[in-house]
DNA sequence: AATGAATGAGCATTCATTCAT
DNA sequence: TATGAATGAATGCTCATTCAT
């Protein structure tokens, strides 16, 4: 259609270039990243990159949504199998850390995300996050219901999990003693269940 | 001696300096800061800069340390004059979520930090978050043993603390419904405390 | 492919640039050279001469080889046609007086080669020298052979040449009489010649 | 008298300052060269340095007068024992190569200042120059009177001596072989006795 | 459609020189 | 007189983006 965003997208190509962005981001961060770089690795020319992604800053989203959606399915996967939203969350959180223990330059770009954007990401990374918080929110909410969980606002404590767990791994980093982020996450996962009140 | 580093600082200037970085790389990243600005803002010229901090990335480092250090002062005169643990955290807590809230510049900072340094700050910084890490530890062991608290780890509580309450103000930019940093910093606070099963 | 090297290197622009650059240089010297100039006397971005030549002191060596090239073909089409060591070496010392006389920017960059870099130039370079030595070296020693010259080590008597040669083009510039430089070379190479003993 | 000539120059301060500039000028070339590196290294302020040469080109040139002054010292003491022209030329043209193998700075200073000034020199340097020209001259021509020296222009001569001594010193960075600067030298100087015709 | 050569704005850093103390 | 803090012009090099092929 337009000449930003190719009729026949080769999504061979597509693909090559996000994952290898990833790594270049995640490694460069966002103004240290050479654009060449990404292309040379991807295997395409540099134009190509421009072609497929319209510039630097569109590159870097959609890598950045493409992380956001691998994130959203890993946790979706993890949780649905469990039974009960004390053990939905659980699975969840623990699929977290996982997530990031194997894949540690999706964190980058979330941490890049955010140092550089501040949350000025186009409309469709809110709305996948905001689908995110719903579907937990859900889940809070049949264990409120149940009796699982204490009576409260549901959106209110996803978020605060939520925080809870981008906290834990992503300050990991500064962690002298080689504390595992998955340890550090499942740390903060029981005290958010059960607080730290005897 | 070099030219480097001033015999006599003349600390008037450096700390104009560091507050126009301060403010500078907080709205413009460390890459997207131009050291310029930051020269004419404090109303020096730019190699007074260089003279007063070497480089680049030694302002932000100075700046970031600057940012911790007050950091540091504002939870100890709020921690300091409560009564228990329970009551020491809590203040903390409303203490650290209120400094953000009113040097949104010094927030960036840290994320700053995260992103293009990960961690890899001089030993200066680390002492002085180790330092605040055992500090706090001293006051959740003391709430341990005066029954306040369960028993645990204290370092390992201070960590997840520090983890939520860093996730909560960082992750609120990404919040689209107006709740201020304060709402969302003492609601992970009281989860924190009590936890949310029922 | 890194983008540094041109793959299909124009010509045209790059000797652009090579002609542009010993003009400037030799004016400017090599630390006074701006590369800016060079680009805008070459009708050519800055970039352009960068992604050529990599930094300003490849530039500059590749500037050296060039006038050292053009140095080597002029002095073997000199001394090819003459008949006997005694007028091949005579033919030469002319053409070398000449050759600096007619490019005085190529002199300069010579004195600047030695003068910035001591001789720590490229593999390339000293090759070439060695082959110009090599070169003159066999008709010194068919000189020898034929009776011309009276023997001994053919290498070192080059040598000599060479540094008579190279002084006197380089140590014209503090004659105050307006002696030219052919002039200057002639005397040292009758004196090479035939000594100052009676 | 003139700010810029301080009334009682401290002559320990003078000297030392010129012995370092002529250190730090041959390892650094001319522009390479920070002043603050000449004051640190002479013990003085930079100012200092300001008040005592004027500005850093005048700085150079008076460290090179200084170097000239030595050779010429040098060499006078050289040739005057000696007996007879030739024996005269002899001792010269050895004290020339052995004051630049003791000094390699010295002849950096040389070939810096030909690089960058390109005989623009004050007065005082051409006088000195042209002083030596004139001594050594007397000694050529005393050497035609008494028959040992063939007839023709003395100062000619001379130039042609001083631009062969110079080419060799000079030009032995360039020379692989591990000649050392004196035996290049001596033998340009044989050369330059009985030329190389049989 | 794919490419990569060309561009030039942009920025970190240095250092000669000045001048207040 | 001696100093060294302050300055800002100067310059090497990078890299996002464009566009001719």
């Amino acid at each position: 259609m337009s000449a930003q965003t190719p009729a026949k997208p080769d999504v061979t190509k597509e693909d090559a270039i996000l994952r290898e962005s990833v790594r270049v981001f995640a490694r460069e961060g966002f103004r240290g990243t050479d654009v060449q770089e990404i292309a040379n690795r991807a295997g395409v020319g540099k134009g190509t990159v421009y072609r497929y992604f319209g510039d630097k800053q569109t590159l870097f989203w959609a890598s950045a949504y493409w992380v956001l959606e691998q994130l959203h399915g890993r946790l979706a996967s993890a949780s649905s199998p469990a039974d009960g939203a004390i053990a939905k969350l659980r699975a969840s959180c623990r699929a977290y850390a996982e997530f990031f223990v194997e894949n540690p330059d999706y964190l980058e770009i979330f941490v890049l995300d955010r140092a550089e954007f501040r949350g000025r990401a186009p409309e469709r990374h809110q709305e996948l996050h905001e689908r995110m918080v719903c579907e937990f929110a859900e889940i809070v909410e049949q264990g409120m219901a149940s009796g699982e969980l204490r009576r409260g606002d549901p959106r209110a404590v996803v978020w605060s999990l939520g925080s809870a767990l981008y906290g834990s791994v992503v300050f990991a980093t500064y962690s002298k003693q080689q504390q595992s982020i998955t340890e550090l996450a499942e740390c903060a996962t029981e005290i958010f269940l059960r607080g730290i009140l005897s």
